[in-house]
DNA sequence: CGGAAACTTGAGAGCCATCAACCAGTGTGG
DNA sequence: CCACACTGGTTGATGGCTCTCAAGTTTCCG
């Protein structure tokens, strides 16, 4: 699909993808796992709930993960990688949805249709955990909180998309897209100012609704302003504070 | 707020809206109810489920229902009348994020944070039936069917946000605006082709991020090309083919 | 009847997409 | 080793869709 940039390029600021299939590791990584171990579940709990637990990967770049209309059986939180879902409109044109990061959760979405309503692929090296969702809600009438975790999880991306979808200018737009970043980077532990972009500019974009060009000449002119840094796909934030400024009407983080 | 039109205009299209209180005719109008009937559950079941319902309002136009930050505790069914929810931005301006028709359901998003996350008004006289979700999850977690229904409708508000997410032409947003209006009131037995906007010209463009302007001229070419007849807030869709025709590249529906 | 709100209509401006060309890095094959 | 093609990215010029501003019209309700 795309000719990626070698992973060696990318590994320093993205420690995750540098992991491996360690079974402990993946527990401080995945939204589950990470409620599980902080609220303290019994122990057959814990044990019933890795047993439905299936690492897959590794993808390779531009691979599908899965595809529109695909039966839907599993979610599958991110370990490493990014993962873009998007669809493809009746002119046949792509409409990039999202991009998932280390410890996000993909496949939410396709619970009620019971298909996947996009499409997955990997955009680097990606690996997964995937979790029977039959089973995982079997358990969750088993375990309170589980189920708390779950409808939380379920509640939070309702949520998430409306941010992208209030009619903001292309400055507020793009600046609110890296400050996202970051903050989902941090919150991983990862740089909240330095990261690379995983994604090309035409899929940053599609997902914000403009045309590469104009995100290329932002870009350029954040630059010249000496509020980021850029150099291919290695971003460097000089001043998150003007960032933050620039992104408020659209996150309104009040 | 505004002026709403009076009540005697809109019943002849909305005929929820003319129910009084009838305790067993909400069963069909709210989507937990509808689940509960078709799937059989067991008379305790059902009991302890009607417990846990409130029937509140009705509320006037223009009168909140729940305010950003209000401590979540119930999500709810309308069953009658039209639910505006939204959020106000940094500038102090309405962005409008949905209309809620009868059967529809408001609330999920505040799950995670528990606290709504928007506001909600009633368009016009408004009746709800509240759940409390506490209750809910925890009857959820005996009855599996009803934890599933839960999971589904918090699944199928997820992607619903993705529809209007797309940088579509003006035509198009409104031509999909129009055409699931159509589709959301067929769903719930009213006409598919003649219904009563029970939202200002102004919430309709607030919510396709078009000026009211925008919204005024295309509907009057829409009537000038024969698709549609509009007179003040009634609708008539003369030609549902074309406006879906219009609308495809929104909705996407292959 | 009068005032306010909602809606419509018109003219002009601006943001961003489109089109086109160019540049840079990468892989390939002769 | 270098020409070549290819993909991704950048830069420039032009045009169109939609917003803004302004005024007029209709509807509604006290």
């Amino acid at each position: 699909m795309r000719a990626s940039s070698p992973p060696s390029r990318r590994e320093p600021h993205n420690p995750a993808a540098a992991d491996d299939g360690d079974e402990f590791r993946f527990c401080t990584t995945c939204a589950f796992s990470q409620a599980c171990l902080s609220q303290g579940y019994a122990k057959p709990d814990l044990t019933a709930f890795q047993a439905l637990i299936d690492h897959v990967g590794p993808f390779k770049p531009g691979e599908y993960i899965f595809r529109e209309g695909d039966a839907f059986n599993a979610i599958a939180a991110v370990r490493g990688g990014t993962v873009k879902t998007f669809i493809t409109d009746v002119a046949g044109n792509e409409q990039v949805l999202g991009f998932h990061l280390p410890g996000e959760v993909i496949g939410l979405n396709a619970i009620h249709p019971e298909r996947y309503p996009c499409n997955a692929i990997a955009l680097d090296t990606v690996t997964l955990c995937r979790f029977s969702f039959h089973q995982l809600s079997l358990l969750a009438a088993r375990v309170p909180n589980l189920q708390q975790q779950l409808f939380k999880l379920l509640s939070l991306d309702i949520g998430k998309a409306s941010l992208l979808v209030g009619d903001h200018s292309a400055d507020e737009r793009l600046a609110a897209f890296m400050v996202l970043l970051s903050q989902r980077y941090a919150a991983r532990g990862f740089s909240a100012t330095r990261f690379t972009l995983t994604m090309a500019r035409a899929d940053i974009a599609n997902y914000l609704r403009l045309a590469p060009e104009t995100v290329s000449r932002i870009l350029k002119r954040f630059r010249s302003e000496r509020v980021i840094e850029v150099r291919q796909r290695d971003v460097q934030l000089l001043d998150p504070g003007r960032l933050e400024a620039l992104a408020r009407p659209v996150l309104r983080m009040i």
